[in-house]
DNA sequence: TTGCTCCTCACGTCACGTGAGGTGGC
DNA sequence: TTGCTCCTCACGTCACGTGAGGTGGC
């Protein structure tokens, strides 16, 4: 342990606050910067920009770069193949949350519906019962003093 | 009209059965039959065999090489994104079914709760009313005859 | 002035498709 | 023999990445 502390911070920044200039976002994607012009001019990303026209890249787009330089340079992908995959991969994970969902709801409705079948379970078991429990003679209106023992 | 009738025939033959050499397969598909030697070389597409060797394609094959087509010829992917993509929509397709599916029965389940809910209401509804509906005098035992009137 | 930004143009490399060339069995 | 099959090898084309070259504003 050293005698002087080493203090250090962190800036909050929103993911998609366009804050890294051309050179830092390629350093950061390991790409050239040349080639972050590339993608733009194909539509693949879209930096924001500064007034002066200065390109102004998200950490969303940083790590989208990250993606499509693994695509192209790991999985041999062309850049009409990423568009592609992207955009497949896009609707996957929509449907893969809507079936979770679906999931979800389908085992509360399924609870709810237990209950509800116990609970008529119950109510069918208890008027059943009051009959049975009733053994001979007649349920009529009586008034005290009529019935004689 | 003409006098002379044309008879036509169509012979049913599985989907996934091995039936067109790589000629036929090739106009089929609207390719060169290197092509699809190279497409198999990128395990792409696996034809089955004859006995001599013989490359044999079935109409499933021919409709994968069609889509390939497309994709490569229409899209511009290259082979590694193919592949990708058709790994992805088999996916997608998969997680939709699954979805739908669980909306199925999703809607089975909560109209089976309802169901329950309805009966357990009316069966408590039923016990309530026997309850209002008598006014004076005690249930008890009695016998025919111990009630005077 | 230095080092960044912007842009366009051009070249090298690589993947892919296709053709050539040679073999073998109906 | 003809026309298919099988295979390997090689070439042309095209997409993509990168570098050069020239501009402009902190």
């Amino acid at each position: 342990m050293s005698a002087r502390r080493r203090t250090t911070t962190r800036i909050d920044v929103s993911i998609d606050r366009g804050v890294f200039m051309i050179s830092v976002a390629a350093e950061l994607a390991e790409m050239h910067p040349q080639t972050l012009r590339m993608y733009e001019a194909r539509g693949l990303i879209e930096p924001q920009r500064s007034p002066k026209g200065t390109r102004l890249y998200s950490q969303a787009d940083v790590e989208r770069l990250r993606r499509i330089q693994e695509m192209t340079a790991e999985l041999g992908l062309n850049l009409a193949g990423v568009e592609r995959v992207l955009e497949l991969e896009l609707r996957l994970e929509r449907t893969r949350r809507r079936a979770e969902m679906l999931e979800r709801q389908l085992a509360e409705a399924r609870r709810e519906a237990e209950e509800a079948r116990a609970e008529a379970e119950r109510l069918h078991r208890e008027s059943r019962a009051e009959i049975v429990k009733y053994r001979g003679g007649a349920i009529v209106p009586v008034r005290r003093g009529d019935v004689r023992r």
